[in-house]
DNA sequence: CTAAATTAATAGTATTACTATTATAAAAGA
DNA sequence: TCTTTTATAATAGTAATACTATTAATTTAG
């Protein structure tokens, strides 16, 4: 069962949808490949162009500006892995065993079925995140972004993992604060540890797997804090 | 007690030391209040340079770049605020009171003792760390920047914290790692709730309190788990 | 087959980031 | 004291970036 390649885009995020057209898939496919090359602040619609090939101003017929070209590429993979979550932890029985396909998925444990999907370098997406992903909020405009819905997959993906939270431990009072919390760990401590392993404890290794038992680490020792008797 | 007015900066971090001018100083003080007010991306040294009043020119003399002056600005916060856990934590008996303590620092419980220490604006200091901090090192020149020593403050604190974690429970095995979840989140979780609510459970009251339980709660949760007897 | 609408390219402008050079003031040495 | 060196800031730029107004070309519709 493969994913429905087109997740339902907020409109906001586009001038013009680059589904419908050629250029526009390339243009996302293209801009993947050069923010993850560049870094976010190198990156430029100048030379998005000159990759494609077509002009500067064509780009700005499809994205007000390359902000909102990231907001749409980091909507698009926490789409993505909205539905990775709801799609892998749906005919588990335990929420145990839910939350540990959460915590591989979050640190890309998975076997690598995908790497390529509609022509976007998933790997390359994933690297995205881990840089750029919190530069998205972490503006000016975050209110009236956020008035345009333009977070809500990471939304629905943090709301998500917190029900199996809940599931876990209905009287856990932190379910959502412990989602956003491992999303954002999950990418900050491989970030750590492949730059700044001194923020972290997997400096020799350098190895997802133990962000992976991090995460698992935090999460059911918080959760069964309270709960006698759980499964681990 | 007062906290020793001048930090030892990096050298990197600046071209000519600011602290040895009354422009220099200056251009801090005002660099804070501004990035708080633009935020980082709309701050610009011909803005800065108004607003001192000085020319454009004499802004690059002190420092390379703005995202240089931002290094400075938040390694010189980090510097601070590992002062404040060492002197606050010091003459504490148990491990436990200093993790308290610790997170109510980060959640900046603290009575308002501070609010500006050498003609800076703490306040201002602290947002800027909330929105700006991560893009410090979320760059494509972070391991040059980490060669040069520049968030050698970061790791100091995370250091400290870390240690504290690991008097209170040596058999934990991700104390650094821990570490830098509680800094960031500290921050994220403050954030969050301010803008993106939904990925909190601190909806209705916005309280940096609830932060504070959040962080209490993930910590103890984590450190006690396999001991079986420590205090709370 | 023409008119309307869509789309892309050309050719700009304002701003930003940064620098080479010059001017001025302070300090040091004779 | 006076000159020379040094430190510091201002002037006046340039290259690149972000963005836009207008024109040209192509497609679609009646």
């Amino acid at each position: 069962m493969n994913w429905e390649l087109h997740p339902k885009m907020n409109e906001k995020l586009y001038l013009r949808n680059p589904e419908q057209s050629e250029i526009g898939k390339n243009m996302i496919k293209k801009s993947i490949n050069l923010i993850r090359k560049l870094g976010f602040e190198a990156f430029t619609f100048k030379k998005l162009a000159e990759e494609i090939p077509t002009t500067e101003a064509t780009v700005y017929r499809y994205f007000e500006n390359k902000h909102r070209l990231l907001s749409y590429v980091v909507a698009w993979y926490w789409h993505w892995l909205d539905y990775q979550v709801m799609f892998k932890t749906n005919n588990l029985k335990s929420s145990a065993e839910k939350i540990k396909v959460i915590n591989q998925i979050l640190t890309w444990q998975m076997d690598e079925e995908h790497t390529v999907i509609d022509d976007i370098s998933l790997e390359d997406l994933h690297q995205i995140i881990i840089y750029e992903s919190s530069k998205v909020y972490l503006t000016k405009h975050v209110t009236e972004d956020n008035q345009y819905q333009l977070f809500k997959p990471y939304k629905n993906l943090c709301a998500r993992i917190s029900n199996i939270f809940k599931d876990f431990n209905p009287d856990y009072p932190y379910t959502r604060s412990l989602a956003s919390t491992i999303i954002e760990m999950a990418h900050f401590q491989d970030f750590f540890m492949t730059h700044l392993p001194a923020l972290t404890d997997f400096a020799e290794t350098k190895s997802l797997k133990n962000v992976n038992d991090f995460l698992n680490s935090l999460v059911f020792s918080a959760l069964e804090k309270k709960v006698k008797a759980t499964s681990n």
